[in-house]
DNA sequence: CGAGCGCTTGATTGAGTTCAAAAATCGTGG
DNA sequence: CCACGATTTTTGAACTCAATCAAGCGCTCG
């Protein structure tokens, strides 16, 4: 939802109490491939933005099936928005698929917010405003396309992490198994 | 995304120019079961609040049918939320089911939001963030769940619109077709 | 009271899953 | 830099859940 680069950058001009105090809370992590940064059940759960890297949150299911909610490359911004906006405990893992470096922004820095001025809480609510657009079509897609047409989607929207990221992941993002997936690639070629 | 009741009501304090302007811009509209108040296709989508009755957004596939995304009973807000954050043409329909006494709040409305003071924008923040937490759960049920999950979550999360709906309807938002959601209800009693 | 819409039921089909195993690729230590 | 083990991708067969097709029932409202 929040972006910092553009706090700690762009808004500049505004170096207030708040501004800073926001600045001071933030955690910054290098984690190598693997780290599993938040887990299902954390009360609180933090954001994260990818400075470098690349992240994926998901759910396990009661088999024991991971499934991909979302992928963050650099610029991005991860977290589990059900449990940030309902206080509640976190459903989402969040993990690091590369070597990365990450900005952890807490609940308390989420809290600081409330005092920010005007212009920046309208620039986050247009930010969030396209997160929410993102998931609308996530929705739209699942419901109203074939596997193959999302596959298709999916390499169009985000071409980068087609390249960097293991088919098993994509599978998962798609919501087929990676067999599934693999036949889907031998009958479009 | 914006609840124009608070804007209306709770925050009668602040009187100037602005929300008096955005009073100003808002249209009322009674419709009867059936009417639809947005097609895909049009620019620059409106938002619409439901102040009596009963709404449902929804995209048409390429075969036809459709697939709906949201209800939106009193107090609710719809919109097609990617088109509006995007500027693109909508994807969704939205239409009303019963009766319903609507609130229309243009593209041009929203703009106005630019210049209402922090506190109010800092509310449609938060409220913003639940629509979007609402979304996630419904990706990762979507993912996650099977259909009779899917229909059980479905009966606890909404139960009043259980009763004012068509099964058909209940189908559709679940994802599959009302022959499935007929044999669910059978093996479930 | 009849026509049409919505719900149910059954038979058939199909997309995607599961299970199993082979082939390809990756990564790490020697 | 190569080799070997581990992980990932592919392939195939059997199966499953839900879709599609088709028909009948029951309610509502015109």
């Amino acid at each position: 939802m929040i972006s910092l680069t553009n706090l700690l950058n762009s808004s500049n001009k505004l170096d207030d109490d708040v501004t800073n105090k926001i600045k001071a809370s933030l955690k910054q992590v290098v984690v190598k491939k693997g780290t599993v940064l938040q887990r299902s059940g954390k009360m609180s759960s933090n954001s994260y933005f990818v400075k470098k890297g690349l992240l994926k949150s998901y759910v396990i299911d009661e088999k024991g099936k991971e499934h991909i909610f979302t992928f963050a490359p650099e610029n991005w911004l991860i977290s589990d928005i059900e449990s940030q906006s309902y206080n509640s405990p976190a459903v989402l893992f969040i993990e690091a698929i590369e070597d990365s470096e990450i900005e952890i922004i807490s609940k308390h820095s989420l809290e600081l917010f409330k005092e920010l001025p005007q212009p920046v809480i309208y620039n986050e609510l247009q930010r969030l405003l396209k997160r929410c657009g993102t998931l609308q079509r996530r929705v739209l897609m699942l419901m109203s396309f074939s596997a193959k047409e999302r596959y298709n989607e999916f390499i169009k929207t985000y071409p980068d992490i087609v390249q960097r990221v293991p088919q098993r992941l994509i599978a998962s993002y798609l919501g087929i198994t990676p067999q599934a997936l693999s036949t889907l690639r031998k009958k479009y070629k």
